[in-house]
DNA sequence: CTTATATGATAGCATTACTATTATAATTGC
DNA sequence: GCAATTATAATAGTAATGCTATCATATAAG
């Protein structure tokens, strides 16, 4: 995968952004930071006057990229659909059998992610923690509906999308492709953060990823 | 249901509150008046000064029953999973078969409540959406660990543990019941609400209860 | 070398989440 | 029936939060 790297940047839609954070040094540092910062305080403790001091600048600065800190997270998310996107796009590149694709992207939606593939300045082993532990929060909102007018969830969707085109592959007639597709994400997710804080809510074994395990085989008898 | 409900009461567990809110007219308020306001404006915006205003209180007086609003939260939800709890068990009284038992407490557990049924100052209509939106939020938190080990999440387990028993009593060979029951019941919270705010995320037919019959099924499939 | 743009420094403001103090009303014990 | 306890109300206050506004300085582009 390294070697695509250089070649590809991921697009994030504007709205979530007012200046474009990858387009220079502070907006890089924004993001390492915030990414750092989130995933050791958690969302509802992390601030922005934290985060300018821990990168050396200051609170009005970061509020020249980002409208709000919900938008920063929101952009983080974004980013990590994007992300998860093309890695289900190459993972199933050259591969003919459908239920072949369908484990390949389910594995890549509910594995754990263990190392940093080295994407410039994002960290995608502590963003998939926080979009574990706080991605529903960016939705579970009032301003839902608004934010998803501006795009904020578009990417989330396109994974949704790809995922439930496979399904309808193999079986044309199966009646709920997205909302298995969404169950299987949004329950890997609750999943790994129950394995590590309300254990009896999961069945973890040792040695085994059975989050990975159990989706997959999950899907294949659900849509036969 | 209704001969019942003037012979039990709900026990809580003492740590989410300092007073009982059950004890007196203004706990039975606060109740009243929260379960109102935060389904009206969401949790965040919900303040217990708005709440003290709504129920001709203050807001030192609420700090009586409760912590903080996250205990208020806490607690409210505490209340819904032991109605559940009660719910499931009623429904699943003098049926032997373990099956039917299985396809009626998952019933219970993901279809949307819809009428109010008079459990004092409770609104079970409004809590069901509130635990759809909020209820993750009280466990994606860094305090979980915490929380846990004051009973937070006590009635949820004992939820999940019950359905897990009934599955195992199916198939005592199957290996994830817990991960399946915990998958069931915030996947049905997640596509009530997406839904409503992000329906290509799911799969809504009209005049039909879509999400009980995909989780009734998915379950039977899964564990034969 | 002027001018635009990006960032930093500082201050401020309304709201939030919660605490502390005192006053008053209601209940209970005797 | 009255003292003593307890519950609630009224009010004020505090530190932190989320965000805005202003002005100065550094840097870069034309």
């Amino acid at each position: 995968m390294n070697r695509f790297q250089n070649k590809i940047t991921l697009n994030i839609c504007e709205m979530v952004f007012i200046k474009d954070p990858n387009s220079s040094e502070l907006g890089r540092n924004i993001l390492k930071g915030s990414i750092d910062l989130i995933d050791e305080l958690g969302f509802e403790d992390f601030t922005l006057k934290k985060l300018s001091k821990g990168i050396s600048s200051t609170e009005a600065s970061i509020y020249r990229y980002f409208e709000s800190k919900h938008h920063l997270l929101s952009y983080l998310i974004l980013w990590y659909w994007g992300w998860q996107e093309y890695r289900m796009i190459l993972s199933i590149t050259n591969i003919d059998d459908s239920k072949e694709q369908l484990k390949r992207v389910v594995k890549i939606l509910t594995e754990e992610i263990k190392e940093d593939s080295n994407f410039a300045e994002i960290n995608e082993v502590k963003l998939n923690r926080i979009v574990i532990a706080e991605a529903s929060k960016i939705y579970l909102k009032k301003q839902v509906d608004h934010d998803n007018s501006l795009g904020f969830f578009k990417k989330y969707k396109e994974v949704v999308q790809m995922v439930s085109e496979i399904i309808t592959s193999i079986n044309s007639t199966y009646k709920y492709p997205h909302m298995l597709v969404s169950t299987i994400i949004e329950g890997a997710h609750h999943q790994r953060y129950f394995a590590q804080h309300l254990p009896s809510l999961t069945d973890v074994i040792d040695n085994e990823d059975s989050i990975t395990t159990f989706y997959q085989k999950l899907a294949l008898k659900e849509i036969q």
